[in-house]
RNA sequence: GCCCGGGUGGUGGAAUCGGCAGACACAGCGGACUUAAAAUCCGCAGACCCGAAAGGGUCGUGGGGGUUCGAGUCCCCCCUCGGGCACCA
């Protein structure tokens, strides 16, 4: 053996002299980086796409953030290390309405604002030590090169008819002056300003057309087992499919005028028209219960109820309190507990199917964008219409009985909640079926849906449906910092042909794009688009005519930016294209996309949807954006959420300065499992720092035997085991060492609880400690040490990589981190040799035995019973029987 | 109201399969080192009771029941906190 030499470990841990020197060193010899086509020179590896949201560059990262990449770029260095072909991409979410806020504030133009911002959380990230190949994949959203391809795939949807321009009711805030997304409403309010109330206003908007893939979407979820089960949940209730069928009941004139008309049936027949003949459809997945139909209830926002309001004040008046109510409500916060309430209107409907005439109400709890604003009431069957009946005296009819009642609810009809059995209304059973339903009447409910509406759509008067809660997803902006919309307005070509309601609508040809969203331009907060106050951005030529034209002046929500970002970032710097198919269909789809659950509608819907466009545009092959997802639990402080309102925010800078990136971002991981919230505690983040400095004291200590060693290594082919097996300290060093790497490797491909790998770590490192005084004594060899140390590194990588790189270097290891395998766990050398069973007295624990590890049952059962302690436990009474598992315990049961 | 998560020491959390509850930390206490402090190192530490001590006993994972030799873990009922949806016909 060569002589050792040895550290005294004399230099003191200081994060603020190690990390910056080494991110210089990242930054110059770019070790991190894509030195060249990391597809070409994969080299037979597998690939790993791991992914985190892109931020919004407000200017400071905060700890959510911090949370989100720590836990990414541990997973995205250890599948490094364990030799993937690793794609680990940043970007900017660079476009949206804060920049237009903060230029109104500080007269800072929103480019420049935002640009330096991501400067400043570029420069942050990188402190962060994030492993991130800036040079290659990094992708700004408000730059030419990449919105020219938002604007790109716009013209693509709208040649297919998904991009389409209409006039509707859309959600605006008053106080971003701008229209949102029906996804972006949350309880009536702004996603963005908890306190304003979104009102409605009719605006001719540009709108995406998602709901052509409702279908899609909804049962691609059943296909994506790695998506947490919530996240799926919320999708489903959010595209909210229901099969049902809609009805047509025929409308009679005004009771007391004795108009009452024809049904729906006859009106078909004879092809009448007018207003005798009207219709009103309903909407319901229950169509089985039409016979038990005893009103028709219409939405105060309904079409019909607007023009009998018109000749009929009372009604007027009933119905606009109706509006303001649910207005007030709204403000409130309590929509839904409002009470039902409904008017009469004095007409009547025609149910087609039996010919009853059924009295028509305006009612608040029907919603007006929902079906088609109009249901058939059953209070025999729907909790809901129960109430409103109760409340009116309107008849409750019961038509679908339990198959095991025989059908004996007859005596029902016309009874109301008063009577016994009608206390609630009958909600249904797979074995339910049909009473006093006519010809139906018999049949399985479930049979009766299908056939009552196969026979609805023969007769004509309806048809079997799908509707959706999911609606096209609004785009347009009334903003200024945004994609514009590559579109021009032609009056001439409108003129031409008048009778083409989108012939105005011109295209802006690819070969103009981008569209460049102008500078200099006066940012104000008065509403309407700023880019419509610049001449010479609205005033243009019309591509298709050669005159006059006006250019969109709305811009498109920032969702659009951040739909298809991963796409662009395995081709950043493309120029022809939005990427090279080959390039993405190598990478996709995302093996790991880590985000938070606030995303779980907006983004992850939005982006599923843009993934299956792309598809069916033939660019891409995968039909879902990301194999498995990872949301990640909130950062608390003072147990609520970290907000500036609140005052609890902390600042990762002040992390940094004060204990260092790799104590930060290993708290971050410490504190809790990913999945959960996380509590932060300065006190925590102090701890991990004071372990680091002792890991590196250690080691610095023992990397002079590692360097030693790793020469003698050479001469005397020595290897680990055959020293490990010399001394029994040596053994338990090594044990404890190899059952870390099993843990940390298994946690990684699954649980992902790294708090408890780095307790793992931190007894390996207690160990170590201990093992300190053993090396001179001659009862570890310094093989043994050095080998905990080398590895020891190599797991703290993924967690605390300054640290681990500077230690690493000490070692006189001169290859990347990244470079390096990941650590096998050898089970031979993890194995316990001796285990500590416990012997329980009926289930009560009264001793622990040391035994060998391999003990069987009868051995195991000697020594629990020859214990002293358990005979004394036992004495005088009788053993009635004794459990026994091998390698785990002892029980004696005694009476 | 409905659907998901949680509830374990003073605190964050551990216990992956029903098998020693409280790993690993934080805060705390005691000791060593120091003129002193900081830093560091070593030790103690769920609660209650008995005992001078060594040690021993009882209780204990939100509450109540159950299954089991044995329950933080499984079943039923309930309380509570957080999140999502909320008249979706």
């Amino acid at each position: 053996m060569p002589e050792i030499e040895k550290n005294e470990g004399q230099e003191r841990y200081s994060p603020a002299e190690i990390e910056p020197r080494w991110q210089a060193r990242w930054d110059a010899d770019a070790e991190l980086y894509r030195a060249e086509d990391p597809i070409a020179h994969a080299g037979g590896k597998p690939k790993f796409y791991c992914l985190e949201m892109l931020p919004y560059p407000s200017g400071q990262l905060h700890m959510g953030h911090v949370r989100n990449y720590s836990i990414g770029d541990a997973l995205a260095r250890f599948m490094w290390m364990r030799g993937y072909n690793v794609l680990h991409p940043m970007g900017w979410d660079a476009f949206g309405l804060p920049a237009e806020n903060a230029a109104i504030k500080n007269n800072t133009p929103p480019r420049e604002w935002t640009l330096s911002n991501v400067a400043a959380m570029r420069k942050q990230m990188r402190r962060m030590g994030f492993s991130y190949d800036w040079a290659g994949t990094e992708v700004t959203t408000c730059q030419p090169e990449y919105y020219r391809w938002n604007q790109w795939f716009f013209l693509r949807m709208y040649e297919r008819g998904l991009a389409y321009r209409k006039s509707s009711k859309v959600n605006w805030c008053p106080q971003c002056c701008t229209v949102l997304a029906n996804e972006q409403v949350v309880n009536g309010y702004c996603w963005r300003h908890e306190d304003t109330l979104v009102e409605q206003r009719e605006l001719e908007q540009w709108f995406l057309r998602i709901t052509k893939y409702a279908d899609e979407l909804l049962d691609g979820l059943d296909k994506l087992p790695g998506w947490p089960e919530k996240v799926r949940t919320m999708q489903r209730n959010w595209i909210g499919r229901s099969e049902g069928t809609e009805v047509e009941f025929g409308v009679g004139g005004d009771a007391n005028e004795k108009q009452i008309l024809r049904s729906a049936q006859d009106d078909n027949k004879k092809g009448k028209s007018g207003h005798a003949g009207e219709k009103i459809a309903v909407f319901t997945t229950r169509v089985d219960t039409i016979f038990g139909a005893t009103s028709i209830q219409l939405a105060p926002e309904h079409a019909l109820v607007k023009e009998w309001a018109a000749n009929d004040s009372e009604l007027a008046k009933a119905v606009e309190t109706m509006i303001a109510e649910q207005k007030a409500a709204k403000e409130t916060g309590d929509i839904g507990n409002i009470e039902k309430h409904g008017v009469p209107t004095g007409r009547e409907a025609v149910n087609p199917f039996n010919g009853e005439r059924l009295p028509i109400w305006v009612a608040n709890y029907i919603l007006a964008d929902y079906g088609t604003g109009a249901i058939m009431s059953v209070p025999g069957h729907d909790e809901r219409d129960f109430e409103f009946a109760t409340k009116y005296g309107l008849p409750v009819k019961r038509v679908v009985a339990p198959a095991s009642s025989g059908g004996a609810s007859a005596a029902a009809e016309g009874a109301h909640a008063d009577s016994g059995d009608l206390a609630l209304p009958y909600l249904g059973e797979d074995d339910a079926v049909l009473v006093d339903s006519g010809e139906w009447t018999g049949e399985a409910s479930l049979e009766a849906q299908e056939t009552m509406g196969r026979f609805a759509e023969e007769r004509g008067f309806g048809r079997r449906t799908t509707t959706f809660r999911l609606k096209d997803w609004g785009v347009s902006r009334q903003r200024y910092w945004g994609t514009p919309i590559p579109v021009v307005y032609c009056e001439r070509c409108r003129e031409k042909h008048s009778d083409d309601p989108n012939a105005g609508i011109v295209a802006v040809p690819e070969s103009a794009l981008p569209v460049l969203l102008p500078e200099n331009v006066e940012i104000t907060q008065e509403g309407g688009s700023p880019l419509a106050k610049l001449p010479g951005f609205v005033n243009t030529t019309c591509p298709k005519c050669g005159g006059p034209a006006r250019r969109e002046t709305d811009t498109m929500d920032t969702f659009v930016d951040s739909s298809w970002y991963f796409y662009r970032y395995v081709d950043a710097h493309n120029a022809q294209m939005p990427f090279d198919s080959a390039k993405v269909n190598y990478w996709f789809p995302i093996d790991q996309y880590i985000g938070g659950v606030e995303h779980a509608i907006l983004h992850l819907i939005y982006s599923r949807f843009w993934t299956k466009v792309m598809r069916d545009l033939g660019m891409i092959r995968n039909d879902e954006p990301a194999e498995r997802l990872f949301t990640q639990g909130m950062v608390i402080k003072d147990g609520a959420k970290m907000s500036k309102s609140k005052g609890n925010v902390v600042s990762p800078d002040d992390m940094i300065a004060r204990y260092g990136a790799d104590a930060t971002r290993m708290y971050a991981l410490f504190a809790a499992p990913p999945d959960r919230d996380l509590e932060w505690q300065e006190e925590g983040v102090a701890g991990v720092s004071r372990f680091l400095a002792r890991v590196h004291r250690l080691v610095t200590k023992f990397a002079p035997v590692v360097r030693t060693v790793e020469r003698g290594a050479q001469d005397d082919e020595i290897t680990t085991k055959a020293f490990a097996a010399q001394t029994p300290a040596g053994a338990n060093l090594l044990r404890t060492l190899h059952q870390t790497i099993a843990k940390i490797t298994e946690e990684f491909s699954g649980r992902w609880h790294f708090n408890t790998c780095i307790a793992a770590i931190m007894i390996l490192v207690n160990e170590m400690a201990a093992a300190e005084a053993k090396m001179d004594s001659g009862e570890i060899a310094a093989v043994t040490i050095a080998e905990t140390a080398r590895t020891l590194v190599l797991m703290l990588a993924p967690f605390a990589p300054f640290v681990a790189a500077e230690l690493w270097e000490q070692m006189g290891e001169r290859s990347g981190l990244l470079r390096e395998p990941w650590p096998k766990a050898d089970a031979e050398l993890a194995r316990e040799s001796e285990i500590e069973v416990p012997v329980q007295v009926n289930g009560k624990l009264v001793v622990v035995v040391k035994l060998a590890a391999d003990a069987d049952e009868e051995a195991m059962k000697a020594v629990a019973q020859a214990e002293e302690k358990v005979r004394a436990r036992i004495a005088g009474k009788t053993v009635v029987k004794t459990i026994v598992v091998k390698g785990k315990l002892v029980n004696l049961v005694v009476k």
